[in-house]
DNA sequence: AAGCGGCTCAACCGCGTGGAT
DNA sequence: GATCCACGCGGTTGAGCCGCT
C-alpha cells in the first residue's frame, strides 16, 4: 500500500503565496498558535496544502526572522557547524536566531560552498579539495588538521589531515580550520601528509578568515593522542558557541555546550537506529558524564 | 532593446521519524 | 509488533531578477 498523499491535492492552490493568503495564515496562527498543520488550511480558509503553509510561516511570515544578509560572525557560525554536523541544516539554524534551515541551506549552496571551494576546501568533506580522494579509506587516526591559506596558491601549502577514533565507525570529522593570514607551524606537527610550503607571497593573500575548528569531545581524550580539548580556554572555542544563549545557569557551565551536542544526538544512533533514549555500548559509559553536563 | 546565462531563494517533493492506536 | 498519521527535514526545482553582450 503507497502513502497517503499528505493532503487532498485537488483544489490546492501551488506556488508563489498572494498577500490576501499570508494575511490568512498569519491571523489564524496569531489567533490559534502554531501546530495542526494538516487542519490548518480549512480552518483559516486557505487552499493550500498544511505542508505548504507550515513551510511558509516558518520560513517567511514568522515574526522573529531575521532579514538581510548574513553577517561574517553567522558565515563563520555556519561553516563551523557544518564541519561539525555535515548538512544538518535544520540543527545549523537551531544555533542562528532568525535564521531559517531553508535560508541557510541556500546561503551555503550559493555563497559558502563556492568560497570554500575558492579556498581549495571539499565543502563536504572539509578536507582540502586535493586530499578529499584519500579521505574515504584512511583509517582512523589522530586528530589534528591544520590549514595555511597564506600564500597564493587556491590550494592550502601546508594540510594535515586526520580521522577521528569517534565511538562511531570511521566518521570523519574535520578538525581545525586555520584560515588566518599568521599561523603558527608548531600546531602542525601531526600531519600525516605535507607538500612543500612555498614562501607567503605578500600579495594575493587570501582574505583572513578565522575559521578555527577545534573539536573533542570528552570521551575522545582517551583515545587519541592529539584531541585534548582545553573546556577552560578560550571563548572562540567549539562549544562555546554552540552554548545556547545563557539563559540558564545550565547554560553557563563548562560542558554545557557538549550538553546540547549530547542531548541532540547520539552519533551512534544515526549509525545504529537506535530508538530515542537508547545509547549504544559505545556511549553508555559517558550517560552520566551527559548527565552532569546537562545539569 | 533583446537575448542569454548565471544567480537567488521561495516553494515543492519524497522520505524518515516518532507518537498514537 | 504492525499500522497509520502528522510532522519535520534535506534535496531539488523553477520563476524571477540581474548583469553582460
Amino acid at each position: 500500500m503507497g502513502r497517503s498523499p499528505c493532503c487532498e491535492k485537488t483544489h490546492i492552490n501551488k506556488g508563489a503565496w498572494t498577500k490576501e493568503e499570508d494575511q490568512r495564515l498569519i491571523n489564524y496562527i496569531r489567533n490559534h498558535g502554531e501546530g495542526c498543520w494538516r487542519s490548518l488550511p480549512q480552518a483559516a480558509g486557505l487552499h493550500r496544502c498544511g505542508k505548504s503553509c507550515r513551510l511558509r510561516w516558518i520560513n517567511y511570515l514568522r515574526p522573529d526572522l531575521k532579514r538581510g544578509n548574513f553577517t561574517e560572525e553567522e558565515d563563520k557560525v555556519i561553516i563551523k557547524l557544518h564541519g561539525l554536523l555535515g548538512n544538518k541544516w535544520s540543527l545549523i539554524a537551531g544555533r542562528l536566531p532568525g535564521r531559517t534551515d531553508n535560508e541557510i541551506k541556500n546561503y551555503w549552496n550559493t555563497h559558502i560552498k563556492r568560497k570554500l571551494i575558492s579556498h581549495g576546501i571539499n565543502p563536504q568533506s572539509h578536507r582540502p579539495i586535493s586530499a578529499t580522494s584519500t579521505a574515504t579509506t584512511a583509517t582512523p587516526t589522530t586528530i589534528k588538521t591544520c590549514l595555511d591559506f597564506t600564500n597564493s596558491s587556491p590550494q592550502p601549502s601546508k594540510v594535515t589531515t586526520s580521522l577521528i577514533n569517534s565511538p562511531t565507525k570511521n566518521i570523519f570529522i574535520p578538525t581545525t580550520y586555520n584560515y588566518s593570514s599568521s599561523v603558527d607551524d608548531t600546531k602542525c606537527n601531526s600531519s600525516t601528509t605535507e607538500e612543500s610550503q612555498p614562501p607567503p607571497s605578500e600579495k594575493n593573500v587570501a582574505p583572513p578568515i578565522d575559521l578555527e575548528l577545534s573539536i573533542g569531545l570528552p570521551f575522545q581524550s582517551k583515545c587519541t593522542k592529539s584531541t585534548s580539548f582545553d573546556y577552560s580556554s578560550s571563548s572562540k572555542s567549539l562549544f562555546d558557541f554552540l552554548r545556547p544563549a545563557p539563559a540558564t545557569d545550565a547554560a553557563a557551565k563548562p560542558f554545557s555546550a557538549a550538553a546540547v551536542v549530547a542531548q541532540a544526538m547520539c552519533p551512534c544512533k544515526w549509525q545504529l537506529g537506535l530508538q530515542k533514549g537508547q545509547l549504544c555500548n559505545n556511549c553508555q559509559p559517558f550517560v552520566g558524564l551527559y548527565r552532569y553536563i546537562a545539569n
